[in-house]
DNA sequence: TCGATAATGATAACGCATTATCAAATAAAC
DNA sequence: GTTTATTTGATAATGCGTTATCATTATCGA
């Protein structure tokens, strides 16, 4: 991916624009705003490269697939809401957690997913599509 | 699954011998040693039906396939070895997480995931297949 | 503007975990 | 021990996210 597409930049516009981290159908919606049409195959394949190139960020939560932020190089854990399944950042973190580990084991980096309702939904009786 | 066959059984033991969630292969491979030639469609048919009784709990660690272990009923975590890739229960819990979120946000649960060396890892340079 | 070449879109193919199929084996009731 | 229905094992099929293929389109340097 050396040449700029209105594609890559429907894409990437979409992934900072959100936020917060996007599954792949997610940015093809968004991206698709932009330029009607887009393929599936396309979001893959600029998702591959923005990732090796390191400007986006992976973020895997338990029994979900893979979701996308810009890297962030900063440590920050995640809020999923189970109303609107939407993934939100959470900038604060409890800090080190060897204490929790059993003894003997060493504890190198954590991960933290907190599942609630997000502010929006809390505003809205009904699941809201925005 | 109403009858008992010694493939339920060992199956059965396997889980509740290993102390730790354990994937799918791992559930074959632990049970095999009691029943030789089981098959895979086997194990997965008693995991089905297990986890539907409410005698198994899924474990879902990100980017993981599913694991699983007897249910416990009480609140925990999981440590994730980075040299051997096992998961341990971790007992523990910081607790209130509320306070991590975004203002607006209403924290539910959470889950917790540690990584880093288990004992037994550390204790051996090279990765033991025990 | 042209030309080389990279990116796109449509779609087939892939990988992999899981589930369905079905004949043979085997619990468990009688 | 017989009978009968369930479970098993082998394997094909499925589901689904992701990647490969390839003709067409479009970028961008000359």
């Amino acid at each position: 991916m050396e040449r700029i597409t209105k594609q890559s930049t429907a894409i990437l516009n979409a992934i900072q624009a959100a936020q917060r981290p996007l599954l792949a159908p997610e940015i093809l919606e968004a991206a698709a705003l932009e330029v009607p049409g887009m393929g599936m195959a396309t979001v893959y394949r600029n998702i591959k490269s923005l990732v090796d190139n390191g400007m986006l960020t992976t973020v895997y939560l338990p029994g979900e697939n893979p979701r996308y932020e810009p890297s962030h190089h900063h440590h920050h854990h995640h809020f999923h809401c189970t109303r609107c399944d939407k993934v939100f950042d959470v900038h604060d973190c409890p800090g080190d957690m060897q204490q929790l580990a059993p003894k003997g084991f060493t504890v190198e980096s954590h991960e933290i997913t907190l599942y609630g309702v997000c502010e929006t939904c809390k505003l809205n009786p009904l699941p809201p599509s925005a």
